[in-house]
DNA sequence: AAACTGTACTATGTGTAGTAGTACAGTAAA
DNA sequence: TTTACTGTACTACTACACATAGTACAGTTT
C-alpha cells in the first residue's frame, strides 16, 4: 500500500482565513511546487485532524473542496490522492481570475512602500517554485 | 461648502467579500489611483447607502475602517474627506503584509496559465496606475 | 473480525454580516 | 432659531458561515 505523505502545513491562530481555507489553500501550494507529487498519498482525514488538532469535519470539508478543484481523487475505503492535473477553466475563466487576483493584489499592496523591480523579482521567484513553472522560459 | 466627489463604485453581487470590505477596498483602489484626491469630500453615509442600495450602517463601517487605516478624516456634521497620507506602518510590518500578499497573490494564481513576462507587465501597468508610484523609476 | 479508510448526517454554539430603526451631537444655511 | 444636512452609536433581529462533537454507514485491507 502506498506510503503517507508528510504534510507540511499548520493552522496559524489569527490567520483571518477559516480553518478549513488555511488547509485548502496550504495543500494546493504544497502540490503546485511538487512537494506532493501525482499519486501521493495524503494523510486520512482523522490523521490530518489529529496532527492539526481540528475536528475531522473540518478536514473532510477541506478535502471536499479540494476533490471538488481536480487536485485530489477520493477512493472511498482507501484513501485521498493527489490527483493527475488537468485543465479544467475555459480560456475566458482563466482570464478573468487572473485579471482578479491582479487586482486584489494591487488592492493590498497599494498602500504599501516598495522598489518596483524589486517586488517584480519576488514574484518572478515564487512563481519559479511552482513546479509545472520551472520548465518555462 | 467643498463639493462632494462623485465615488465610482459598486457591490457585485455574488463576490465573495461582505458588501462593506467590497467598499473599503473600491475606495482603498479610487484613492490610490488619484481619483480621489486629497481633501476630496466623500458622500455622506446616507447618501451612499442609497447610491448602492444598502443600509446605511453598513455604509458606516466601511468609512470606520477606512478611517482607522488613516486614509480618511471624519469631521462630524461636516462630513468625511481623503486625508493626507501619512506612514503608519514601521519596516517590519510592511514587510510582513508585503510577504503575506505575494504568497496570498501567488496562491491564487498557482493553477492558472499564464506567460510569465505577460504576467509582470500587467502588475507594472496596474501598479503604475498608482498616483504615488507614477513618480518612481 | 478488526482496523483502517472516506462519506454524510444531526445538533449545538459562536461569530460575522447586513438590515431596520432610533437617537444624539456637530455644522451650516435660511 | 429652525431646518436640513452631517457623522456616530446603539439595540434588535435574521441569516449565514464556521467549527466542534457525535454518530453511523460503506469500502478496503490485513
Amino acid at each position: 500500500m502506498a506510503k503517507t505523505a508528510v504534510v507540511n502545513i499548520n493552522i496559524v491562530t489569527g490567520d483571518p482565513r477559516p480553518i478549513f481555507r488555511q488547509i485548502v489553500e496550504g495543500l494546493r501550494m504544497e502540490i503546485a511546487c511538487g512537494n506532493l507529487p501525482v499519486g501521493a498519498k495524503l494523510p486520512s482525514v482523522r490523521g490530518l485532524a489529529m496532527q492539526l488538532t481540528i475536528n475531522a469535519n473540518t478536514v473532510a470539508k477541506a478535502y471536499s473542496e479540494l476533490t471538488t478543484q481536480g487536485l485530489l481523487e477520493a477512493r472511498q475505503g482507501l484513501g485521498l490522492f493527489v490527483a493527475q492535473p488537468k485543465q479544467r477553466l475555459n480560456q475566458d475563466e482563466q482570464e478573468k481570475q487572473l485579471g482578479s487576483a491582479i487586482e486584489k493584489f494591487v488592492n493590498d499592496i497599494a498602500y504599501l512602500d516598495f522598489d518596483k523591480k524589486d517586488l517584480l523579482n519576488r514574484i518572478e521567484e515564487s512563481i519559479s517554485k511552482l513546479s509545472h513553472k520551472r520548465d518555462e522560459d
